[in-house]
RNA sequence: GGGUCGUUAGCUCAGACAGGCAGAGCAGGGGACUCUUAAUCCCAAGGUCGAGAGUUCGAUUCUCUCACGACCCA
């Protein structure tokens, strides 16, 4: 049982300590990592200088008076070879009381088997961190897609490529700060608390605030808050920031996801759409070395200039339906020959109908980089009206591998048409949405106080970063993605009879 | 929401379509072994077969319900 695995590690711990040996130690000082012991193999072994590394057992094999280790670190592996004759009896005994997942740190030269495997000579070791619960198979290592969501820590452990996409996450992050700070955007924050909301068409969830009684909401957009600071004076911002949606989950949509949102004050939406094609390629230079990327086995290439097509133009190509001058019946005819009927809502203005046929019909097909423009106006309260046509919106949305990665707009600085626009959408909640928005006065009031004209642009970093990892799921991309809560918490038993 | 598949030892998987005492490898325990690399060899141990109900003399296996998950569809 796993108890007994646990309990025969426990038993080793408390003959380390029987030895006086700390199996918690501080520190350890390492002077090398497993990538540069390989990758200049040939000075530290030429020099046979002592190299000192730090790292978690991952196999172990032994043979009576002498022992090989392949121990793991944060960029690789590399095999350690311990035997009696350099470490004495005492030392190599304590063996015995290591195993798979054990944390150790070791001295040592450098040299090659004569398998050929650069191995460390080790002429010391010492034990960092005792390990009490038993890892997977060596072999197969941990496959359960479950247990692998549900247990990252172990996934990281297992699964190299686990720990090199975060790594990428991580990286991705840095360089569009990098990027947007060397453009001179400030980059801000906003409440993710907040006592209404908006910003977006979304379901918020809600929570309590104890010390005055009051019901929030958990941000669903930073979109209103960043515009404040534009009216308050700010002209380049960006925010990465949590939202949180209370809708479906599945493999582009986690309940809490990452989101960059980028203003610019005197810019329009032809600006945010450079910036994104800029942006992106930026990153894919940095992260894959080139543009051309693959994302599940299809071929992508994200150098600018992007495709750009129209919303309507797209429509009337690809269905054969002229959405602008289609009666509601026609494009719920449309609606119902896609098979989508039963899940659109029937309170939907016909702008959002529109929108509902294009995902269906158009978006698959939009494999390489596309902007989709101009949308009809109904689709957002927070755009400016087109400049050529009053009944569309500036907007765009890019779209790679049918995947929507964003959204910019020219963004609305009428107050009077905004607060039009805002109540009205408060006076009809769609259905499933039981409580309209409660309108933001501090929002209505910044942009009567004036806001600059302004570009704006949302990014979804989870699909950006899928995009660039070749990650089939948003759930592989986010660390510890949302899983529903198990009844009994079996599989975390943490003994709780301690 | 619908469909398909899955859930057996800590991990990776057999066993089921033929109902009859629960199988292997790895990990863990004991032993041998100073160039192995999924080390090897010998020994012993390890299970509420996801949960519940039904059919049956007998169910891990067949039927139903439920839980959780994966993939696909809406």
């Amino acid at each position: 049982m796993k108890d007994e695995l646990i309990l025969s590690r426990i038993k080793k711990l408390e003959s380390l300590k029987e030895k006086g040996i700390n199996p918690y130690p501080y520190s350890f000082e390492v002077n090398a990592s497993s990538q540069q012991l390989r990758e200049d193999f040939e000075r530290f072994s030429s020099s046979q200088e002592l190299v000192s590394i730090a790292g978690r057992i991952m196999l172990m094999r032994r043979m009576g008076k002498a022992c090989f280790i392949t121990l793991q670190d944060f960029l690789g592996r590399i095999q350690l070879y311990l035997r009696v004759d350099l470490l004495g009896e005492e030392k190599f005994g304590l063996l015995r009381f290591l195993e798979a997942g054990d944390f150790i740190g070791v001295t040592g030269t450098l040299f090659k088997t004569k398998t050929g495997e650069i191995t460390i000579d080790v002429h010391s070791f010492s034990i960092l961190t005792k390990s009490i619960r038993p890892l997977p198979e060596k072999y197969h290592g941990l496959v359960d897609k479950e247990i692998r969501y549900r247990q990252r820590t172990l996934d990281m452990i297992m699964n190299q490529d686990v720990l090199d996409l975060f790594k990428q996450r991580s990286l991705i992050i840095a360089e569009i700060r990098g990027f947007l700070n060397k453009k001179g955007y400030y980059e801000v924050e906003s409440p993710l608390l907040q006592t209404t909301y908006g910003g977006a068409d979304a379901h918020p969830f809600t929570t309590h605030l104890e010390a005055l009684d009051q019901k929030l909401f958990l941000s669903i957009s930073p979109e209103l808050f960043l515009k404040r600071f534009l009216a308050g004076g700010f002209e380049k911002i960006y925010t990465l920031s949590k939202s949180f949606r209370n809708e479906g989950i599945d493999r582009f949509h986690n309940p809490e996801f990452t989101i960059l949102e980028v203003y610019q004050a005197y810019v329009d939406y032809h600006e945010m759409r450079k910036l994104t094609e800029e942006m992106v390629m930026h990153l894919s230079l940095k992260i894959k070395g080139t543009t051309k990327i693959t994302y599940q086995g299809i071929e992508i290439d994200l150098a600018p200039p992007w495709e750009r097509i129209s919303l309507f133009g797209a429509l009337e190509e690809v269905t054969g339906l002229d959405c602008r001058r289609a009666s509601s019946q026609e494009l719920w005819d449309k609606i119902k020959d896609l098979g989508i009927a039963e899940k659109v809502d029937p309170s939907l203005p016909r702008g959002w109908l529109i929108l509902e046929i294009f995902e269906h019909t158009v978006q698959p097909q939009l494999i390489q980089p596309t902007f989709v423009y101009d949308y009809p106006q109904e689709t957002s309260p927070l755009c400016k009206v087109h400049r050529q046509d009053p009944d569309l919106i500036e907007r765009f949305e890019p779209i790679i591998c049918g995947m929507e990665l964003g959204n910019a707009f020219s963004e609305l600085n009428d107050p009077i048409r905004q607060r039009t626009l805002l109540e009205d959408q408060a006076q009809k909640p769609r259905a499933g949405f039981e409580t309209p928005p409660p309108l933001d006065e501090y929002f209505i009031e910044a942009i009567e106080l004036g806001m600059p004209p302004a570009g704006g642009l949302g990014i979804g970093i989870d699909r950006l970063v899928m995009l660039l990892t070749d990650s089939p799921s948003i759930r592989d991309v986010i660390a510890f993605p949302f899983m529903r809560a198990l009844k009994e918490g079996a599989d975390v038993d943490r003994g709780e009879q301690e």
